[in-house]
Order: C-alpha cells, then sequence, then structure tokens
DNA sequence: CGTCAACCTGTCAAAACTGACAGCTGCCCA
DNA sequence: TGGGCAGCTGTCAGTTTTGACAGGTTGACG
C-alpha cells in the first residue's frame, strides 16, 4: 500500500485557539480573537460579512471588521457590497480565491465589471493590496464571506498552506458568528407540531387540503386547522408565505 | 504594528492540484485524483456525499467514495445513513471533527447515540479507525460532507494543519461534484422571466394576487397569467408548490 | 417582414383557501 | 385535579386561486 503519514509541517494557527474562537460569546470578543489570529497568519485586515435571509425575498447583513473604518466608511457610502466581485464570486463558489485571480477566472460571471474592477483599485489605494476571499456557506446564511488582506509584498499569499489556514479560520468564525446570530432568530417562532410540519410538507408538495386529509387519513377540516396553526405560529397570512417562511427557517428538513 | 509573513511550511497539498480537481469533468476522473491527494495527505481511505433537494422534502444523494466496498455495503444495507452521528454533525456544523470527539461534544445533538456509536464501532472493524469528518455546505447542496480515515496510528491528525489541507481538499471535491451534479439540474427547467419571478418572490411575500396587482400596477388577471406560466414553467401546479420549487432551486434570490 | 418571447388584458365557472363560529379526546405536568 | 397543548371535527360565508376560453402590444432577431 505504501501509505505514510504526512510529514510533520509547523501548524500556523493552534487548534486549540480555533475552538475558542467558535464559541465566542460576544461579537467584541470574537473580533479581537480574530484579530490576533489574523496577524499570526500574516493578514493585516480581514473582514467577516454574512447575509441572512429573513423572509424569502429580504435578508439582513452581519458583518465583522477588521478593516480600515475609513475605507468600510467609504465602501458602505458607495453602496458597493453587491458590486463587489469578491461578494459575487462567494455567493456562488465554495473554494477560495485569491484577489488577482479574479480577473482571469475562467466564470464569467465572477469576473469583475467596471464597477467591481474600480472597487478593487479603489481597495488598493487604501492599503487592501493582496488579497484572498473565502466563501463560507450554511448554517442558515444565504451565503457568506471572510477576507483577507496583507501589504507585506513577501507574504506567501499563493501557497496552499496559508489558502487551507485561511480557510480553517474562516470556518471557525463563521460557526461563531451563525451562533452569534442564531441565539435571536427562533425565539420569536414556536416549534411547529408535527402535523404542522406534515401538513406544510405537503402544501409544499402541491397537494390541497383535500389531497392531504386523504394522505393523512384525516379530515380536510384537520388540515385546514393545522395549516391554519402553522401560519398563525410562522406569523403568516398564506400557506405560500408559510411555505415560504418555514423553508428559509429549515423547518420542512 | 510588528506584522510579518508567517514562516514558510511545506504544503502538503499543491494548488495545480486542487484547480484541477475543481474542474474535473467526470466522477471517474474526480475520483481517481482525489484518491491520489488523499494519500498524500495519509489517508486510506475517504467518502465524499452530498443531499441534495429535487422537492423541499425529496432529497438525491449524490457519493463519491474511496471506501472499502465491503463496508459501504454493510453501511448501506443496514440503513445506516442518516444514523451516522458524522453525518448528523455535518448537517448541523461547518467546521470539521475527528471521529474521536463527536462522543465528548458540547452540542447534544452532535453526540452519537446507541445506534451511532454502533456504526463508529463497526467501521472500526472495517479499518476505518481515526478519521476526520468535514461538513461542505452551499452551491445548491441541503448539506454534504467528506470524510477521511487513517490506518497509521502515528498519523497526526490532531494537527490543524492537517484538517486545513483536509478540508481545503474536502471544498474543492465539493465544488468539483456540484459542477458535475447540476449539468443536469437545471436543464429541464426554462428560466422564469423577471415578471414571473417578480410575481413569485411577492407570493412568498404572502400577498394575494390582487395584492401583486396593485405593487405592481398591472391588472389582478395578469398575475395570474404570470404566475400561471411560472407554474408551467416548474412544472408544479400550484403557487406554493411553486414557492418552494423557486426556493430550494435558488430563483428567487 | 415574419417569428418569437415577454408582457399585457378580458370573462366565466369550479375548486381551493381563509376566517370565525363551536366543541370533542387524550396526554403531560404542576 | 385543573390547565394547557396537541390533535381532531363540524358548518357557514366570503375571498382567492385555478383552468380554459380568446385576444392584444412591444421589442429583439434573423
Amino acid at each position: 500500500m505504501n501509505l505514510r503519514a504526512p510529514p510533520p509541517v509547523r501548524p500556523l494557527v493552534n487548534i486549540d485557539t480555533l475552538v475558542r474562537i467558535a464559541s465566542a460569546d460576544s461579537v467584541e470578543a470574537l473580533t479581537r480573537s480574530v484579530n490576533v489570529i489574523a496577524r499570526e497568519l500574516g493578514f493585516e485586515h480581514w473582514i467577516y460579512g454574512a447575509l441572512v435571509a429573513v423572509t424569502p425575498t429580504r435578508s439582513e447583513q452581519f458583518v465583522l471588521s477588521g478593516y480600515p473604518d475609513d475605507w468600510r466608511n467609504h465602501y458602505l457610502d458607495a453602496g458597493y457590497t453587491f458590486r463587489d466581485p469578491t461578494v459575487n464570486y462567494s455567493r456562488t463558489h465554495v473554494v477560495p480565491t485569491l484577489w488577482d485571480e479574479l480577473a482571469r477566472s475562467p466564470d464569467e460571471l465572477a469576473r469583475p465589471d467596471p464597477v467591481g474592477q474600480r472597487i478593487v483599485d479603489e481597495a488598493r489605494e487604501f492599503g487592501l493590496a493582496k488579497g484572498l476571499s473565502v466563501p463560507l456557506h450554511g448554517l442558515g446564511c444565504q451565503f457568506g464571506m471572510m477576507s483577507y488582506a496583507a501589504t507585506d509584498p513577501n507574504h506567501p499569499i499563493t501557497e496552499s498552506t496559508v489558502c487551507a489556514e485561511a480557510m480553517l479560520l474562516a470556518t471557525y468564525v463563521h460557526q461563531a458568528a451563525s451562533n452569534l446570530m442564531f441565539g435571536s432568530r427562533m425565539r420569536d417562532i414556536r416549534a411547529l407540531s408535527s402535523r404542522e410540519r406534515e401538513c406544510l410538507k405537503w402544501a409544499a408538495e402541491g397537494k390541497s387540503g383535500w389531497d392531504i386529509a386523504h394522505l393523512l387519513a384525516i379530515s380536510e377540516r384537520t388540515v385546514v386547522f393545522h395549516l391554519r396553526n402553522a401560519c398563525s405560529k410562522l406569523g403568516v397570512a398564506t400557506r405560500q408565505q408559510a411555505v415560504a417562511k418555514a423553508m428559509v427557517l429549515g423547518l420542512l428538513d
């Protein structure tokens, strides 16, 4: 089989530190810890952002910033968020990317348009020249990302090891941020009963009240009753909205 | 600022190899490439699995296996998939975990139940003793995971570097597998027109036909028309189902 | 200049859903 | 042992959605 354990390499990031990050109990503590580790990785600046769907069409942003404030303010004032090529990349990919590589991405959609290119150029003026973005998904977010920037021209940013460690850190930050975000998220939603969930699932499959009644061997009136209760627990008016909300909350899995 | 680039470390995985993996054009080619790199990382066995929602309640599995066949067969025969603690962990987490650590996880839901523990014990008998699981999310999957197993008792599996590289590889495999999966996925769905999408979004927000007509300043009849077309393009019967299907396909973002 | 797609509009009848009335059983927990 | 919750059932009236009929404009593209 000729299989050996890989040679020992010097870890840049300590696993215990990561575990501590994942269980951070405040935004401030999390930001401070990430600052320290990002610097160990040689990155002067970093930013974490996640988009959480509150309804199927409305989303909220959650951001932890280790970026220069003047750049952040300019970025927000100019409304760059959804024209930023790193954001568009992260929305549709899972593997990390160097900022330099976005321009020659094989994926047309990921290549910066003129506005996107301007954002990249302006960022450079604010000291964000060499950078790396890690897409993040899961945990109820529509998508998220963590970007790192280095000013040191000798930074080995193209090394897979740096990429791997940056990604590992990003994932732990994502876990921690999610924990912080969702403490509040589900509080105002009373859990659906199993019947309510069952009826809602069938409704999402296109079944009518009559259909569901026969599938569950109960009366149509009861189906209406359960769906009505589901709607009121979810705080919505129609079945369509109930299906949509239950789906964004992950209640139908 | 006292910031230096991190010291050079020997990369276990070459970035070019990863890029080649992400663009693999067949399941066989992908499996072969992963076999090679997993071995470089010192892992004798690996498996990638993803769950893709085809409807809100029905999902399909996509698996790439570098596991022993006899264990895979036993696992499938016994219907272990959704009782496997690594699977349950991956569904709800984003950071990697060692198999050993699942048992003492702070998260109750992630700790193996008796059946789960039996799976872990049986796996050991098939040569899967020391292992690592990487949760994977995004790209239209409900969730996915990649597990690695090593038989070498000296394998430095607890090192963050190994974890980071394993995660990096897993993510590239996820990207590649998604590309392979979704070639077929969207083919039979004609793209919704912008009006159709717009009406569907408002329907998902709980608006009636009359409401939407006034929001879009068109007649109610036209709203019905657009939603009807959306239903027929999606191949569904009701608005509820259309909302659900559009959401699992990511058409409302 | 024809064709196609998207967009827009109408009417009618049947089916499905919403909202508010009222009342049953069984289980768990304080 | 009483209160709360999940589950179950009924009727009635009013609103919304579905399905099938038939027709219009506009703009892009070959």
